[in-house]
DNA sequence: TTTTTAAACCTCGGAGTCGATGTATATTGA
DNA sequence: TCAATATACATCGACTCCGAGGTTTAAAAA
C-alpha cells in the first residue's frame, strides 16, 4: 500500500521509495531490501506499475518506476475496503491515513475514518486477575500497567476527537457535493 | 515475552494464555494457534518453563505451564536489554511495558523508559516532497496527513510527560535504596 | 592509477507467523 | 442415548519478511 500510494503522488525510483516508506512507517519498523524490491516486482507482475531505466544522477542506474491505471484501482480498493488489521494496529493505520487522500471520495473516506471510530470505541480490557476478572486500572500494581492504560485512554480521546471533527466535515463536504449535482 | 511475562505472575495453561496475550496485544494483532502452541515447546526446550498434566476443569485435560528460574532469568534479559523494535514499535512496547515490573530494579527500569523516551524525542520528519526536501505539517495537502502528524505530536506529548514523572520517580526510589544500603 | 565510498539494485536461505485442519474430552440438550 | 458444543491442544503447508551477501556504476580520495 505504501509503495503504490507514495507512487499516486509522482513516479520514483526503488531506493528513494525506500527511503521514504522508512520515513513513514519507519523509524518504526524499517523496511528491508530484501521485502521492498521482491515486492516492487511483484506488483510490477501484477501490472501495477510499470518500470524504465534512466540514468542515475550520482551512480548506478535507477529504475523509475510509474504507477499505472490498474495500480491506482488497487490502491483505492485496499483504501476503501481495508483488512481488519489496517484498523486496529495502530502502525498500519497510520500508513493507510497517509494514503486515504487517493480515495477522494469524502463520503468513502468517511466510512473508513467511521470503522476506526467504532474499533476505538470498545473498551479495552488488558489485564485479568488469576480467575479471569479484569482488574480495573486503578486496582493494577504495576505503575507501568497503571501508565499503559492511562496513555490508552488518553491517545485514544485525541484520536476520536480529530476523527469525529473529520468525519462532520466529510459528510458536510458530501453533502454540498450531493446538493451541487442537484440534491438527494 | 509476554507467554513468560504472564506465567511470572501465577501459573497457567495454555489455552488461559491464549487469551490473556490476545486482550493484551490481540485485539490490535491476535495470536493464532499455530503460533502459540509451537512458541510454548520452544520455550518448554529451552527449560524456561515446566509444564504438567492437570484435568481440565471443563473440558480436555490442560497442560499447566509454570515459570522456572532461567525463565525467569530470559524474561528479565529481554526486559533489561530489549531489541529495538521493542522501543520503536508501539505494539511491542506496550507490550514491554506490561511486564517491567519484572525487572524489580528501578535503575534498570528507569533506564528501559529512558531508551523510549530518547526514542520519542528525537522530531518525526514523516513525509518529502519530489525534491526530497520535508514538508512541514502545516503545507501538507491531505487533511488525513496532517491529522497524523497531530495525532502523533499529541500522544508523543502524552507518553513523554508520563515517562519523566515515572524515570524521575524510579531515580528517587533507587536513590533512597542505595542510602538505605548505606549511601553511595 | 587504484582503492574506497556511496548509490542503486537484487537474491537466497532461514526464521516466524498464520490459517486450516484434526484430535480428545466433558457438558449440554434434543 | 446421541449429537452438538466448547474447551484444550497440536500439526502442517503456505506465505511473508528479514538479513546477509553480492553486483554494478560513478565519484572521490589515495
Amino acid at each position: 500500500m505504501a509503495i503504490l500510494g507514495f507512487l499516486r503522488d509522482f513516479p520514483l525510483h526503488g531506493y528513494d521509495l525506500k527511503n521514504r516508506v522508512a520515513s513513514l512507517a519507519g523509524h518504526v519498523r524499517p523496511v528491508a531490501d530484501g521485502t521492498l524490491y521482491p515486492t516492487i516486482k511483484k506488483l510490477e507482475d501484477a501490472q501495477c506499475l510499470t518500470r524504465r531505466t534512466a540514468p542515475g544522477s550520482v551512480a548506478a542506474p535507477r529504475h523509475m518506476l510509474e504507477i499505472t491505471q490498474a495500480g491506482t484501482d488497487q490502491l483505492r480498493r485496499w483504501l476503501r475496503d481495508p483488512e481488519p488489521g489496517f484498523i486496529t494496529d495502530d502502525n498500519k493505520w497510520y500508513v493507510l491515513l497517509a494514503f486515504l487522500h487517493h480515495l477522494e471520495n469524502p463520503r468513502e473516506q468517511a466510512l473508513v475514518l467511521a470503522r476506526r471510530r467504532e474499533f476505538l470505541d470498545q473498551p479495552a480490557q488488558l489485564f485479568f486477575d488469576a480467575n479471569g476478572t479484569p482488574i480495573p486500572p486503578e486496582q493494577l500494581d504495576s505503575p507501568f500497567r497503571k501508565g499503559l492504560m492511562q496513555i490508552h485512554r488518553s491517545t485514544n480521546l485525541t484520536e476520536i476527537e480529530w476523527l469525529d471533527r473529520q468525519i462532520a466535515d466529510l459528510n458536510k463536504r458530501a453533502g454540498y457535493a450531493v446538493r451541487q449535482r442537484g440534491g438527494d
